[in-house]
DNA sequence: AGGAGCTTGTGAACGTGAGAACAAAATCGA
DNA sequence: TCGATTTTGTTCTCACGTTCACAAGCTCCT
């Protein structure tokens, strides 16, 4: 293998056998499309079909792979079972890891609902709200805790990664109370930006920003003509009025 | 202002009043910081205040301002509603976006239900599905309409977002009548990778990703001895047999 | 007036990511 | 056996993103 070079400049820092963060985000992605070509009957695959599956350029998933190890063959492609099992086992999802979800409102119904996770590598432990009118409800074949129950569960089952979907304001709240009983891994849906101790790794999904984003470049699209009208530095440093109410709010 | 310089090597390749992507992408999240001191009653805050209350580093948060021009004031800091103003317009969430939701399933549900949008520039105009039994239901105050009727709606409320809550399988179809009928930008949940044509923006949201992403790390604080063991190349070029069943489906 | 004290806006250095290009390795046919 | 063909793994270069550090500019106090 490559002898351990000294920090050539240029090169990404990566702690040994450490995957550029980038890469890590990709990968997921070609597990999936390596089960969808799987599931087609496909044997062999080259970088090419793998990149055109994948949504991303062939010289990037090459490179990726490399990162892994070289479980391709030259001349030939990967072995799709293979090199399927090679990326589940790097990203971890060989095993299933125990997850809670927090906060069954409307989001945490939809969750609840979904089967798709456990064909993924997730098994769902736990259902967990504050509401008392809610505890005890049935959702598919599981039932709504107690949020108190958080710290038992954790332990009991060995739960590292904790689904928040409470509203914003007690969000911080029930990250700390995950964080204490345990939890390192958070995936927030809140629209809040959530503080965590070092070791502790979180991921937010904000639909509104993922939206706003998109009317930005939809906003572009229609022409810098159509841009609202500029009150070049109409009051600054002074009462401002009179400013139209916009859209980014904090609400719950 | 800064003359018009001749491609200065490290700068980043911006159009005419462009702004970088990465940029882009906090822009919300500085709004929503901005909304939030709002509330409080807050009046001027400094870089740091700002960078504080949106999870990042004051520097960049002061870059990332200048890109949409110089609006704090030295050695005070930057009034808040004004600021407010200022960055709503760029990203365009001063007036308000029409938004169809497509496949009103569990996720089309929670979003339906969601209160959260129409307070960020957005206006759901028709929650549509193609399943004949939920055409008619009443969410809100909303109806669920035919997915026949895209078309028609689009061209009359000028809609250009939508909303993919549809599974997996019929996503493309999906996608491509949204495009044909006039739509501009896609924000996606289900599990594929959709090809538009360009002109045509796609965002994509996968919380399966998201999860996988959380496990990788997960993996490695447990230790690299907690690794599963290493078939080193075991089977290749050949019937790969015995590889365990992993997680990545491309389930509906 | 003038200086002390802050805070912004930005140049410059550094780190990370993307993609073109190609040598190395494998297969296949003659 | 050898050359043609295919496709990987990797190097090189450029683009993009982040962070530091500091001059420029504003306010307030003396
Ligand atoms: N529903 C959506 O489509 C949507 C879209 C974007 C963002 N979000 C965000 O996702 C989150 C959830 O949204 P929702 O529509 O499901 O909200 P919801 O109000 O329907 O559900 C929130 C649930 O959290 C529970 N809860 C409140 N405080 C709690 C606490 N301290 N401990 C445990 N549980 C608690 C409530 O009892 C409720 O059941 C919100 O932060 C929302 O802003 C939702
Ligand atoms: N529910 C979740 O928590 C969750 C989590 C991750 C990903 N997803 C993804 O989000 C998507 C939706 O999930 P869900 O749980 O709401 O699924 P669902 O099956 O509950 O709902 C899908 C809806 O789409 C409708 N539909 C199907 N084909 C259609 C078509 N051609 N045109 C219009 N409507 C059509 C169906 O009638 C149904 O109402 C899926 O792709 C799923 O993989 C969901």
């Amino acid at each position: 293998m490559t002898p351990a070079r000294s920090r050539r400049p240029g090169a990404p820092t990566r702690t040994e056998r450490g995957i550029p963060e980038a890469t890590v985000a990709r990968l997921p992605v070609y597990l999936r499309a390596l089960t969808a070509l799987s599931d087609s009957g496909i044997a062999t695959a080259s970088s090419e079909d793998l990149a055109t599956a994948a949504g991303v350029n062939s010289a990037k998933l090459r490179k990726d792979l490399s990162y892994l190890g070289s479980y391709g063959t030259r001349g030939v492609g990967y072995d799709v079972e293979y090199l399927r099992y090679q990326i589940a086992r790097e990203i971890g999802v060989t095993q299933d890891w125990a997850v809670v979800i927090v906060g069954i409102g409307n989001l945490g119904h939809a969750l609840a609902n979904y089967s798709g996770f456990g064909t993924r590598g997730f098994r769902i432990v736990a259902l967990l709200d504050a509401a008392p009118e809610l505890v005890g409800e049935k959702i598919g074949d599981m039932v709504v805790r107690d949020f108190a129950e958080l710290e038992e569960i954790v332990a009991a089952d060995r739960v590292s990664i904790g689904v928040i979907t409470t509203p914003a304001g007690p969000a911080q709240e029930v990250c700390d109370r995950l964080v204490a009983a345990g939890v390192t891994s958070i995936l927030n849906f809140a629209p809040v930006v959530l503080s965590v101790p070092d070791g502790v790794d979180i991921r937010k999904v904000d639909l509104s920003i993922e939206l706003q984003i998109l009317a930005y470049h939809e906003q572009r699209k229609s022409g810098e003509a159509a841009l609202p009208p500029v009150p070049e530095l109409p009051a600054m440093n002074g009462v401002v009025t009179d400013l139209p109410s916009v859209g980014g709010g904090v609400g719950a």
